[in-house]
DNA sequence: TCCGTTACTGACTCTCGAGTCAGTAACGCT
DNA sequence: AGCGTTACTGACTCGAGAGTCAGTAACGGA
């Protein structure tokens, strides 16, 4: 009584379990597919199993790629979250959440982040989780300036303001390497991006790692 | 023989008044459908023509689509440049910009811009589209960079850079405001253009004119 | 050992939308 | 006036994809 669905659980998926491998599969599609290019069909391809399950788990295909969506960005931002956690000095911490949040070589969640932007115009799910990820990492990139500033690392006059502007800028940057990868290579990117840092907060240029 | 297809011009239609005034309508729908969401016959609606018609014209909804978006990025080139072509001094002229390509209260092409993004991940005509927008204008703001600083008007260690990181700032705002409009006003959104603007451009923040 | 429940199947329905096509009417040319 | 051409119509086809549902097999509990 205390735990059915465990009890189920050695040899057999709990509903908890396959849930999160549909949210995984769906992930990986839309990232080849696009969400508006996404059927229910690839999903269930993906994963070899039939077409009524992904139904069976989840209400309408809405709901699956919302889901999927609130998915990813969790991942996206505990990853984050844990590179400002283990790393110090304060310098250190801010580069290195630089070079996780732009988009690298084998990196996909920015293509599904366009694609979102994209979709939440007309669909408020979307909008609303898009929304939530990016306050979230706008907040982050506040606590960690102004954790910077207390240490006396960095100068900053209104952490909030900067921190909007390098996240704003950093999602330019990301947006014309994802897209446009001719015009611009991810060193030129780390190398803007660097830039403004250093100006926002107080520092020589070179004060920054060379590290890609 | 001088002008066959202008003879008939007077009083009916030509060919290519009847592709742009489709073009038009086409950009209107999908401004509030999205690439995704607009059918062809939401297009001969909004024109009060019949669905044949449009594949008369257009050979497939992907040209048809793929020529809204080039139809739509000549316009606000052209607005841009407009823009640049008539103000001065130096300052005037590059706020301007700003105030332009920023989006503002009756704006509507960002909308169009953010959806053709996503859907550039998977279609390499947008894709092709997009990018050449986006490298013109960029060199627009790079040639009235270098013209300020002709003038005397800036400092400007590399001007291709600055206007690199000035125009990703830009989409960066540009897209917070149109997506989350909770999350920032068009005073903040240029503001914070500005503070970034006088910082590559050597002047002070008050420099700029108050003008929203 | 039987039985109700649950995770799952896959063939089906039903809607929707892109593209086709036979037909039409107005035009300009001879 | 007669004729070929051209812009246009709208009913149709045809494929595709979301969601349904009757059936099934494995499970745990009584």
């Amino acid at each position: 009584m205390a735990d059915t669905a465990g009890s189920r659980a050695r040899n057999r998926y709990t509903v908890e379990q396959r849930r999160a491998e549909i949210l995984n599969a769906t992930r990986d599609v839309v990232l080849r597919l696009g969400f508006g290019g996404t059927r229910v069909r690839d999903v269930a391809d993906e994963l070899g199993v039939s077409n009524g399950l992904i139904h069976y788990h989840f209400a309408s295909k809405d709901e699956l790629l919302a889901e999927t969506l609130r998915f990813a960005a969790n991942d996206d931002i505990a990853r984050l979250e844990e590179a400002v956690d283990t790393a110090r000095p304060a310098l250190e911490r801010f580069d290195r959440m630089l070079r996780n949040y732009l988009p690298g070589p084998g990196d996909v969640s920015w293509r599904l982040w366009i694609d979102a932007w994209g979709e939440a115009l007309r669909n408020e799910n979307l909008k609303e989780i898009s929304q939530e990820l990016d306050e979230a990492w706008v907040a982050l990139l506040e606590r960690v300036i102004r954790d910077g500033v207390h240490e006396g690392a960095f100068t900053c006059e209104n952490p909030r303001a900067s921190a909007w502007r390098i996240a704003a800028l950093m999602d330019g940057l990301g947006l014309q390497v994802v897209l446009h990868r001719s015009t611009m290579s991810r060193t030129q990117m780390l190398e803007h991006a660097r830039t403004l840092a250093a100006i926002e907060l107080g520092l020589e240029r070179k004060a920054f790692p060379a590290r890609r």
